[in-house]
DNA sequence: ACCATAACGACCGACGGTCGGTCAGTTAAA
DNA sequence: TTTAACTGACCGACCGTCGGTCGTTATGGT
């Protein structure tokens, strides 16, 4: 085959870029090294050059995607808002924003994390992303607590379980993407889960009713289209 | 190789048990249909007679297993409970209950499921899971709303956001159990943690402070030794 | 004696990963 | 300015293991 020489960087997010990609299309599992290498255009060994192995390859490319929300995040917190509330409602807007932005890619990830065959892609970039965004949440809460306007337990654990309830919207949404039932009925039927995942929010931190908006209707019915 | 001849369910049980204790001991994705038939004295082609796949039968000995625990808990909502509380808690605390009995079983199982090998098998048996016991813990809800004792959104959405909730305390646990930190330190911690789920249930279900007991503080304690 | 089926094991292609080696560009001593 | 040592990107044949297939053989019930 052609010698083709790139820089270590350049031909490095080429590898991470190709991979994702792949990963994406057709699954983890089901991507092979030989997959990759073909895409790319090099050989076996030069891939081993760049990755301990197939799974320090994923772990990269999920490092790198968690630093991305990572970042999108942290721009609404450098804003001083007025108060928790509205700190806290305006991190989950903005997570919603970048994703109706980015809609087409987002709708491909979903579909290809939650597939049978991309458990671990979606575990380890759940994981990842859990383990980034729940000391943002808590130190929130915390603030909210100072306030007087939160009243909840440990913070630390509230955050967590706060995150781990909107899991519960993700996986039905994903659930009605895949079966391509993205119709009104559902929209309706996904507008009252997520309206009844505010209003359990507001009673775990101790907010008045309808304070907490963490989904814009907009974005949602944006995605039902 | 001699030729020992079975009934076929004596057989399948077999080869589900031997899978089972060699996917917990060294993970689904390092144990090879290879071990597994050298383990059990067959020949390949025998164990594609009894399963389509290594992925079947994976799926198999978590159906299995998610069948025991669900008799565990239909034993509980066989007996009529004075109110919904009670109920809600019998559950849990059942559960409890069964894993203490099981202590080191469920340990082994924690330390495997909760290993970065084990990601599928995880994934598949907390899916399998969770699918079976919302349905339940949503109709002791719905009593409890109708008792007028719960003051909830829809039970089906609300009875997902609580078992979702608990997995942030299975996740805590295993954390510690991996790092072999069950320590009197972490034991007190991971009491308060138990306690802020609690409060935090009653705040979802609107009931009185203290009337959620789903952890029994002995079986925690016995846990943490 | 027959037949359904349990059991066998050689064989397959694909996979992740290794390893000895190539080669163009860079550095620095002669 | 020449040239020799060095670097690191790149190559691809090769390896052991894996999940899975298939044609054959043995066995127990009727």
């Amino acid at each position: 085959m052609k010698r083709v020489v790139k820089k270590h960087d350049e031909r490095k997010n080429e590898l991470l870029d190709v991979a994702q990609n792949l990963f994406y299309q057709n699954g983890y599992e089901n991507t092979s090294v030989a997959n990759i290498i073909n895409a790319v255009g090099i050989a076996k060994g030069t891939f081993y050059h760049y990755f301990q192995s197939k799974t320090d390859l994923l772990d990269q490319i999920i490092e790198r995607q968690v630093q991305k929300i990572d970042q999108e995040i942290d721009k609404v917190l450098d804003e001083i808002e007025e108060n928790a509330i509205v700190e806290l409602n305006n991190i989950f807007q903005n997570i919603g924003q970048y994703k109706l932005e980015n809609k087409d890619v987002m709708l491909l990830m979903v579909r290809v994390l939650y597939s049978e065959k991309n458990i671990i892609l979606k575990t380890k970039m759940f994981d990842s992303r859990r383990k980034m965004v729940t000391p943002k949440i808590a130190k929130v809460i915390k603030r909210g607590i100072k306030e007087g306007l939160f009243n909840t337990g440990n913070p630390d654990y509230i955050a967590i379980m706060l995150w781990e309830l909107g899991n519960f919207i993700g996986d039905e949404f994903a659930d009605m993407l895949i079966r391509n039932e993205l119709n009104k009925k559902n929209m309706n039927r996904f507008l009252e889960m997520c309206h009844t995942y505010e209003r359990t929010i507001e009673k775990i931190l101790g907010t008045p009713k309808n304070s907490i908006n963490v989904f814009d209707e907009e974005v949602i019915k944006n995605f039902f289209n």
